[in-house]
Order: structure tokens, then C-alpha cells, then sequence
DNA sequence: ATGAGCTAGCTTTTT
DNA sequence: GCTAGCTCAT
């Protein structure tokens, strides 16, 4: 095998730990270090150096961006025609593709469906309802908040373990019990029970485990920082056997513990597994010397770390600035002025405001629109997750999956049938009397006539209907025609045209959107199981635009421009961060502040603005701490007062048609 | 069953 | 200031 291009290209602690194969391997990687590039190389070199089956790989990622991105590069390596990794994808969908194999196992059917937390609350809502559980007191989120967490660290309802002051919790196991319950029964999955039953499977199987195990030659992990204990627990079972694994992750870019992420994971991995091989990625091939000063000073600061010396080679580049602007709107239009001004050199693809809540991106967004830069936001509200494209998939569900009875209560109102909360307790009753789905005992209520008339007219066409569809399904009519009959049968697309505002001519372009991404997929099936493991269709890119979205999101970008406005205390560390979670809280916030400068290539601007419009009212704020914490040597500090720029309301100003925004849809609002 | 009107609460959100 | 989600009157 000679030395390819791509393998040149590799410094020495790159190719050793390419180079590394056999046992567990930790590779601390620096932001910008090149981890994503070594993890694509060693799955080359084991393909075509060791000879190693692609089946026979398993990679994991956190995000479907992440891992497309990985299979996208392998094959630009290995030249050859696609290659058959078929065990490259996220915790997530590897753990739906185990699960479907083994669903007997723990009791469910093999074509179970997937729900997301809105389905979960649904259901932990109707379960209260049921159960008398006053939902003022304890709100649904936080009982979800809770199962959810249990189901991170492994615990089905009989292994929770609680502390004697946990009282609120123990009131939650028999909520628990009846949801999990309730979850067989519809035959469906919550994201957490994915990767639950699989490692359950395991437990109970050693067979099955001993199956996968082997046949997983080698494990590649990618931002393994992110795991939490379910995850770690996963990935013990399936290296039981062969013991090759190879976790990449940057303990410093740990932001996520709010979501269950464990960095105990990634500072104790050799205790888990034992003769770990380190090694360190620290030369930085992204930034210039001043940004990555300044973001290892900052993050210096941080007690609970491995601690690293990142370095580089390029040249020191400009300073950090540092800008204090009088507020909110001077921040926007100065941010804005030096877009402008440095558009020339630097795409605007290649700038990015990165911010710590979404809300901040509303001020920047009214500013571009007025001055007419175009931008993206990237994040808020997920194209899977909108409204109207959920009811699309629920109908298809109920289609697919008659017993599916959360998707059957989303649609049986939408659009209106005059089926209200009477009636739907009605039906909820008889169904669960004689063990009906929800569909079943609509018909059976309606046989009976116990359905208030004009409910029952309804109710009657709705079943039909959904009977006429099902049986076009089994004859195999083409997922795409299904979905446009259904639309047209059911009124949900006359609804949307009625309505003639706006937003609902959004909704009928984001279905169109969805039409034409299904045409990606063989069958409904197939789609259906993208769609609950997606959250969102790639689109948007064209075009020249300044990206807007929350440090959180920017978790894996580079840009060469990155802002980072609002730097104030309360905001920046967020108040609540460290209200909740005291020092270790702050950290975390530290290392959200390290990954949004690590971001940038060549011009970082942080900026903080003396007085804000938050909530309804003015707050004087004070500079974020992490500002005194950036090393003088890297950063210019300057002040910048406006002119008296207010805004004009009056000017008419012809808007590209496809920039509707939620900031765009506020803005119109506002000057009609 | 449904729309108007009021109130509480307001971070991040890979799947 | 905004808005989701609930209550209450129609």
C-alpha cells in the first residue's frame, strides 16, 4: 500500500494515532487540531491497509451532520465506489438499527415508532391527567427532565435508586412506571430508550452481545467528551470482545453536561479501560496566535481540566477586539458596520455571530434586514419539529402504525372536526376498557352511536379516510402520492390556504419542502425512520449569508470572522448556569466562551453592550468576567458610541422574498 | 367546541 | 415585551 496524499499530509501525532490500532486509545484533540481528519484517515488505513470489512467498523457520532460529514470524507479518500459503512451514524440510529433486529427482546414490535419530547409530554401530560396529578405544581417538563435522566444513567422504572430526600422524585416512579408501560402498549420508543433497550439487551443476551462485539473489529468515538453513562455503558458491551476503541474529544469543549454528558467519561477512560494509549493533538491548524492565546488563557481558568499547550505556526494575526457599545441596538448596527467593511476580504458564508441564547440573534436580525445583509439563522425552532410537518408524519404514522395512538390524537382534530376534549375522553375511556388503539375505538363508539352527532360526522369520515389510505399503502402507492391524497382528503391543505396570513403560506412551502425531501427515500418506512432520528433537511446554504446561531451550535464550525456579542454578566455566563450549578456551572459556561472563540480563524470581536432591553425592561449591565480573564497582549479594547442611528420606520425597503424569518415575520408586524 | 383574554415565565437542546 | 397555555364565556 503506498503513502497516499492524505496520509502525508498528517503531523507525527496525527500518524501515530492514525497508526495506533490495537486496544483502547484516547486521543485528546484540541479545537482545530484535526480530529475529524485523523478519525477519517484510520477508517481509510482500516479498510485498505488492514483489511478490514467497512461492516466491520463502527463509528459514532453525536450528530447525523457529523457523521455525513465523516462518511462524505472517507470516501473522498478511498477513492473507490461508495463504500458499505453501514455501522457509521449516531448513538442514536445505530442503536434503532440494533433495536429493530432484537425489539422482541424487550418486548416491543420490530416496526415500532420513534417519539420526540413533544410526544413525550404529551404523553407524561395525558398520564397526569388520568392520574390526578395537579400539573400547576410539577410542571411536565421537569417530570420528562427527570425520565430522561434516569434513562441516561440505565435505570428501567424497577432499578431506579433514590436518595431519602428525593421525595419529589420517588412521586415520579410511579409515573415512570405507568409511561414505560404505556410506551410498550403503543409499541413506540423515546430517544433515551434506544440506546436503554440496547444495553439491556446486552445485559440479558450475551449472545447478542458477544454477536455484535465481535464482529465490531474496531470502534472509532467521536466528541467523546459528550458521552453520558448510558452511552459509555453501550460502548462496553460492544468492545467486549475485541477491545479496539478509539475515543477523540477535548475535555475543554465539554458543553453539553446539562444534557447528561459525563466528562468523568473522558478524564477516566483508562480507568474503564485499561492500558489506554494518550495521545495529544495540540498543534492548531485553525487560528491565528492572538485568537489562540486568547482562548487558552481564558479557558487557564478552569480548575477541572486535563489541561493542554495548544500552538501554531501561522502568524499572530490581528488583535481580539473587545467592544463596549452603549446597547443593544449599537451593538447590532456596529457589529453590522464592520461586517460591511471587511465583506470584501471575508465571505459572508465565512462570518458567523455566535450568541448564548437565541433571542439575541432578534436585535442583529432587524438590523441586517433594515441595512439589507443578508442572513441565515441557523437552529430555533428544528424543520422537523414545525407544527405542520409533524401532522404530516403523524398521519403517515397512523397510517403505518395503526396502534400509534399519540400520532391518531395529534391529527383526529387538526383540521377541525368539531372533536373536542369531551369527546376524545370518551374515546380514550373505551379504549382503554377493551384495550382498543384510539382508532379502533372511534369506529367501535361510532358502530355504537355513542358519539355526540356532530362529532360523529367527523370522527366517521376521519376513520374512513385513514382506512382508504391504509389500504392505498398496502398496494404499495407511492409514499409521496399518499401524503398529497392526504392532504387533499383531509382538508389540512384547504385549511392552510383559508388562513391567508403569512405563516401559514410558510407552512405550505415547509410541506412542499418535506414532499420533496421524501423523494429521497424508497418507502414510507424508510422515511418515516429518517424522520424521527432527523431534525433537519439541508437547505438554506445558498447563497452569500452571515450565519447566526448560539455558541452551542457553532460546535464543530470554523469561520473566518466570528462575533461574540453580549459578553455581560447575568447573560454571559448565564445567571441561571450559575444559580444552578455554582463553580461547575461557570466552568462550563467558561468552556462555551473557549469554544466560541476557538471558532474563529483570522477576526474574533467580543463585544458587551452597558445597557440592555431585557424582558420588557432596561438592565445596566456590567462586562461578562470573561472579558478580564482575555490576556491584554492579544486584545484591543475600544469603546464605540454611535451617532444618533435610530431607526426609521418609514423606509420602504423591498426585502428578498425568501428571507422569512421569525425576525422578518416580527419586523412585518411591527411597521404595518 | 372554540375563540378571546389573561397569566406566568422566560438558557443552551447533538437525538 | 412576548407568547404559550390555560380559563372562561360564547
Amino acid at each position: 500500500m503506498k503513502n497516499t496524499d492524505y496520509y502525508k499530509e498528517l503531523n507525527t501525532s496525527q500518524k501515530k494515532a492514525v497508526e495506533y490500532f490495537d486496544g483502547p486509545l484516547l486521543i485528546v484533540a484540541g479545537a482545530g487540531s484535526g480530529k475529524t481528519k485523523v478519525l477519517t484517515v484510520k477508517i481509510a488505513h482500516l479498510i485498505e491497509k488492514k483489511q478490514i470489512f467497512p461492516n466491520q467498523i463502527l463509528a459514532v457520532t453525536f450528530t447525523n451532520k457529523a457523521s455525513k460529514e465523516m462518511r462524505d470524507r472517507v470516501n473522498k479518500i478511498i477513492k473507490k465506489k461508495t463504500i458499505d459503512l453501514s455501522w457509521l451514524g449516531t448513538f442514536h440510529s445505530i442503536s434503532a438499527k440494533i433495536l429493530r433486529k432484537h425489539a422482541k427482546a424487550v418486548g416491543l414490535n420490530h416496526n415500532f415508532s420513534i417519539i420526540d419530547q413533544d410526544d413525550q409530554l404529551r404523553l407524561i401530560k395525558n398520564i397526569c391527567k388520568s392520574d390526578n396529578i395537579d400539573i400547576k405544581k410539577i410542571s411536565p417538563n421537569y417530570i420528562r427532565s427527570i425520565f430522561d435522566k434516569w434513562k441516561n444513567l440505565g435505570w428501567y422504572p424497577e432499578d431506579v435508586v433514590l436518595k431519602k430526600n428525593q421525595t419529589l422524585e420517588k412521586s415520579f416512579l410511579n409515573i415512570y412506571n405507568i409511561y414505560q408501560r404505556k410506551l410498550f402498549d403503543l409499541n413506540v420508543c423515546d430517544f433515551g430508550d434506544l440506546i436503554l433497550h440496547c444495553v439491556k439487551i446486552f445485559q440479558k443476551n450475551p449472545d447478542i452481545e458477544k454477536m455484535y462485539s465481535k464482529n465490531f473489529k474496531y470502534i472509532l468515538v467521536d466528541e467523546y467528551q459528550d458521552t453520558n453513562h448510558i452511552q459509555s455503558n453501550w460502548l462496553k458491551h460492544l468492545t467486549a470482545y475485541n477491545n479496539n476503541i478509539c475515543c477523540v474529544g477535548d475535555d475543554d469543549q465539554s458543553i453539553y453536561s446539562w444534557r447528561g454528558a459525563e466528562v468523568k467519561n473522558f478524564l477516566e477512560f483508562d480507568k474503564n479501560y485499561k492500558n489506554t494509549k494518550i495521545i495529544r493533538l495540540e498543534k492548531n491548524y485553525r487560528s491565528t496566535q492572538n485568537i489562540l492565546s486568547a482562548a487558552s488563557k481564558l479557558i487557564e481558568n478552569n480548575k477541572n481540566r486535563i489541561g493542554k499547550n495548544l500552538y501554531t505556526n501561522g502568524d499572530n494575526g490581528e488583535l481580539v477586539s473587545v467592544n463596549c457599545y452603549r446597547n443593544g441596538k449599537d451593538e447590532a448596527t456596529g457589529t453590522g458596520d464592520i461586517i460591511e467593511n471587511l465583506k470584501k476580504k471575508y465571505s459572508l458564508n465565512n462570518t458567523a455571530i455566535l450568541v448564548r441564547a437565541i433571542f439575541q440573534t432578534r436585535e442583529f436580525e432587524e438590523r441586517f434586514l433594515k441595512i439589507g445583509l443578508p442572513y441565515r439563522i441557523i437552529g430555533g425552532v428544528k424543520f422537523y419539529e414545525r407544527a405542520e410537518i409533524k401532522d404530516c408524519i403523524a398521519y403517515l404514522r397512523v397510517i403505518y402504525q395503526s396502534k400509534d395512538d399519540l400520532s391518531f390524537e395529534r391529527i383526529i382534530n387538526v383540521p377541525k372536526r368539531s372533536i373536542g376534549d369531551a369527546t376524545l375522553k370518551q374515546i380514550n375511556e373505551y379504549a382503554k376498557k377493551n384495550n382498543y388503539s384510539l382508532e379502533l375505538a372511534s369506529k367501535k363508539l361510532i358502530e355504537l352511536s355513542q358519539i355526540k352527532p356532530k362529532s360523529k360526522i367527523g370522527l366517521n369520515s376521519l376513520t374512513k379516510l385513514i382506512e382508504k389510505w391504509r389500504k392505498e399503502y398496502l398496494n404499495k402507492k407511492n409514499h409521496i402520492k399518499i401524503l398529497q391524497m392526504i392532504l387533499d382528503e383531509s382538508g389540512y391543505s384547504q385549511m392552510l390556504k383559508d388562513k391567508k396570513d403569512m405563516e401559514n403560506e410558510n407552512r405550505l412551502e415547509n410541506i412542499k419542502e418535506l414532499l420533496n425531501s421524501m423523494k429521497e427515500f424508497d418507502n414510507l418506512e424508510s422515511f418515516l425512520e429518517h424522520v424521527s432520528l432527523a431534525t433537519s433537511i439541508d437547505k438554506d446554504w445558498e447563497g452569500e449569508k452571515v450565519n447566526l446561531m448560539t455558541m452551542h451550535a457553532s460546535k464543530g464550525l470554523e469561520f473566518d470572522v466570528v462575533f461574540l456579542p453580549g459578553w455581560e454578566e447575568g447573560l454571559f455566563p448565564h445567571q441561571k448556569s450559575i444559580e444552578e450549578k455554582g463553580d461547575s456551572g461557570l466552568e462550563e459556561e467558561r468552556r462555551l466562551a473557549y469554544v466560541g472563540i476557538t471558532r474563529s480563524k483570522k477576526i474574533t470581536n467580543i463585544s458587551f453592550s452597558m445597557n440592555r432591553f431585557y424582558q420588557g425592561d432596561w438592565i445596566e449591565s456590567m462586562a461578562s468576567r470573561f472579558i478580564d480573564e482575555l490576556p491584554n497582549a492579544n486584545v484591543r479594547k475600544s469603546n464605540i458610541q454611535k451617532q444618533n442611528d435610530d431607526f426609521d420606520l418609514n423606509q420602504d425597503i423591498e426585502f428578498e422574498n425568501e428571507i422569512k424569518s421569525p425576525g422578518w415575520i416580527r419586523y412585518q408586524k411591527r411597521i404595518k
